[in-house]
DNA sequence: TCTTGACCTGTACCTTGGTACGGACTATAG
DNA sequence: CTATAGTCCGTACCAAGGTACAGGTCAAGA
């Protein structure tokens, strides 16, 4: 609404202008219309692209952040379609939060045991601990 | 202690064999003895590999996975650096669980909405629920 | 009015994380 | 004992996700 120019949105979103052009190109973000001779971006534009970064950092891939974006503008025919889809991020999304938490748990060890003198640490002890991520 | 070669240390991690070398030559994975011609591989360099992965699918980069081994390979001297460092990815690791929690929510309340007959969605639903990730 | 900084399109280049390949060696099944 | 499949080392290539120009247009303040 509000008529930013790339520079400005850029900015809010924390990221740099190429970027932004670099996700037009992929079909991430929508090519808006000029006014006058620049185009003009709105603040939904800078939430989407702040989006997509926390995505990706996150583990998605700007493929799978397309998909995730398209799930929304579907027409109504392929809702069940839309649905199942959610469904299966949701599954993903949960099984990267259960793999978060048993690293997290190892590395709560090895911080615990490496505050403790005297304890000489062997190779691969990390991974010892969770070895066993699905 | 097994003894695996190459090829058969990369199937068990699911990875193929150029990935090892490349995690070798990038520091991640040692290089072991050979034991006659060829190099001998053990289990736990397989739960090695596996680990990376995970990690990787996560949203680590090798970079970081390569600093949350190598805490555990510091001598004593450093306890004190290796659980600040440790700490961190913890703080780290929270942020990435909250994050992921909002998305799941998002995606749930799509999920639900699509199901729903007569939900024409307009552009940018998605990120408008939770365009506050941090 | 002029200049400086932001914008435009297009193309080239860069880093990360692999993947493929050539040429030589070796182990082992038939 | 030979064919084939696995290993070794080195180097080249590739895809994803940017990043950096070049060469031109435009606008707004001094």
């Amino acid at each position: 609404m509000s008529g930013l120019t790339i520079g400005p949105l850029a900015k809010m979103a924390g990221v740099g202008v190429e970027t932004i052009r670099f996700y037009q190109r992929e079909g991430l973000l929508r090519i808006p219309e000029k006014i006058g001779p620049f185009k003009k971006y709105s603040n939904t534009d800078a939430q989407l692209v702040h989006f997509i970064k926390k995505a990706q950092e996150l583990g998605f891939s700007l493929k799978e952040i397309k998909e995730i974006l398209q799930l929304n503008q579907k027409p109504r025919s392929t809702c069940a379609a839309v649905k199942e889809k959610a469904d299966q991020k949701i599954a993903e999304i949960d099984l990267k939060i259960k793999n978060l938490k048993k690293i997290k748990k190892s590395l709560q060890t090895l911080s615990c045991v490496s505050a403790l003198p005297g304890s000489q640490n062997d190779d691969y002890q990390v991974q010892d601990c969770f070895g066993a991520l699905q």
